[in-house]
DNA sequence: CCGTGAGATGACAACGTTGTCAACGAGGTT
DNA sequence: AACCTCGTTGACAACGTTGTCATCTCACGG
């Protein structure tokens, strides 16, 4: 910029207003400004810009997984809300281990990110305390924060799961099976209590034995399928905690080919094309993202009021797993 | 900084060093440094740090669509290469558009990335000379860039097309279609050499009305299919040229229950799970990702080589749609 | 006892930008 | 003619960090 004002034989502030864009700039100058930008190839330098002003127009995106369908949908919206705020994105993988959420996110606020949109790994956020009293938003997605009281953005897993067990119901199934994530996740615990909801509303007592809750992985799936279907009174439905179960139980019982009515909780591509159909409760990542990034914006843009927690509703689509009806 | 100081009563630079883990620091200067840190909930501030340096511990990540698979899998691979460097991504999705493409590429060097990783949608880079010139490496990534020399890591894309041709040769068809992306794209361009070439190679001719190039959708994918299966002599075989309009065939066919050995060449999630299961030529966006990123790094660290190009193989994988005989 | 060297510590400038404030000149008013 | 106003321009400090260099202390050898 230095170099650009001596080439154009202004001061320094005169290229600094023209490179903002500030009105007050006779027409000669600025020509003869833009003139000497072009000709040595001049790029502001935004760490100056940022360490001058205090704020990086940046924010932090922290997920499980950026290569996870629902997270790359999620995180592509949260881009676009971004780039109307002419705000660009760090996004960062925790891998679902807390000290790797807490390693980005603490990096996240060095690089003094304007904001921070989180899907927790850890159970406890206290250590962003200082960050969140220093002035930095942070929202957190799908998953409450633990220890301290904060934004979220949640989507309805009760009433998804809840939903997803009745329209089994519907077609006549009884026997009905979950086979959903860790317990300590906290999705998992909700659709786990949707699934009891909806079978207790229906007079149907709950059964462990229909329950399996473990990380999704072919073999524990497998292990749960034998659990359910191996009995004196094997189960007849199923519905599936999350995707990636999902597609254990589908790869699963293909190999077995048994039959078993199926509901999956979150989408899956391809799902129209299996046969049967595979019917899931869809939630909307993509809706969850920009919810979050907006309410961010909000936030940076100096909101103050309490503490929101945004609900996004389900869809249950019906393909045809879902409506094979009981034996 | 200057408070952790005070409060230690020690020098700025004492605390610079404890920070950044200098070794020649008493140790009770250290332990009082590292208390008042804790106590003030002290972090550095990455800004000033990286205008100091001149380095910023940041690379910039264009892809396409950060939601799509392929570049969501990418996405992640340079991330964890990345990690192991102690730097942070920025990703930002070009949307097939030029002009997005740009302005994301010079935001990021505004904000004076170590390094770039692109995945051209325009057809000209020449306006990153001035960057890199100025020391920002660049290495390109699924396609070659446009009017300059650069780095790049590809895919195999004539080879695996062959390869996938091949293969419904030695199943006996004669009539292969080709359905690809718009010609202006160097993927599809490359993917159609590649189905002509085995088509020569086999002594079939190359026939024009098997053949459609255009922008994947599910109309375009539909209008093809009628050209293929409806004339005199219809296709017995398919190729399609990316997954995106793998997919719509599939759901066309699925409409129409027609029976058509089809490759697709780029994989699909489920795609062993449908029926029959999607034969498909594999590419490996992870190591595509892995690899952009370790040449990145290289580069960073002041490799001044020669521009080299990686080309990544592709994968056939069998699963049952490509082994359709020919009637 | 002094000289020497090694290690610890701090003062200060510099990175590139922008906010503040003062200076300047042109045009209008009294 | 003196005064005021407004718009344009520039000098300068400050943002928070780190590299450079100077200073200081202490141990050791001569």
């Amino acid at each position: 910029m230095k170099d650009v004002a001596a080439s154009a034989g202004v001061s320094l502030k005169t290229v600094s207003r023209v490179v903002n864009g500030e009105s007050n700039v006779n027409d000669d100058l600025r020509s003869a400004v833009l003139e000497s930008i072009a000709q040595l190839g001049f790029r502001r330098n935004a760490s100056a810009r940022d360490l001058r002003q205090g704020r990086s127009g940046t924010v932090g995106l922290l997920l499980e997984d950026v290569a996870d369908p629902f997270y790359s949908i999620l995180s592509r919206a949260v881009e676009e809300v971004a780039r109307e705020h002419g705000t660009m994105v760090f996004a960062g993988s925790s891998a679902e281990d807390p000290d790797r959420e807490r390693e980005l996110a603490l990096a996240f606020c060095e690089r003094r990110v304007d904001g921070l949109i989180i899907v927790p790994a850890g159970t406890s956020h206290s250590y962003l305390l200082p960050e969140i009293r220093a002035g930095i938003p942070v929202v957190f997605v799908d998953r409450p924060p633990g220890d301290i009281e904060a934004d979220m953005i949640l989507t309805d897993n009760l009433g998804g799961s809840r939903r997803g067990v009745e329209h089994l119901l519907a077609h006549g199934h009884r026997r009905i099976g979950f086979i959903g994530d860790a317990p300590e996740i906290y999705t998992a615990g909700e659709r786990l209590r949707g699934y009891r909801e909806a079978l207790e509303s229906a007079g149907i007592g709950f059964s462990d034995d229909l329950v399996t809750q473990t990380p999704p992985s072919p073999a524990s799936t497998a292990a749960a399928l034998d659990r359910l279907l191996d009995g004196p009174s094997p189960a007849t439905a199923l519905l599936c905690g999350n995707s990636r179960t999902t597609v254990s139980v589908l790869r699963e019982l293909a190999r077995r080919s048994t039959r078993l009515a199926l509901v999956g909780f979150d989408d899956v591509e391809l799902g129209d094309l299996l046969q049967p159909g595979l019917t899931v409760v869809a939630q909307d990542p993509g809706a969850m993202g920009a919810a979050a990034a907006r309410l961010l914006f909000q936030r940076i843009a100096g909101d103050t009021g309490p503490t929101q927690t945004v609900t996004i509703g389900t869809r249950l689509i019906p393909r045809g797993s879902g409506e094979l009806t009981a034996p």
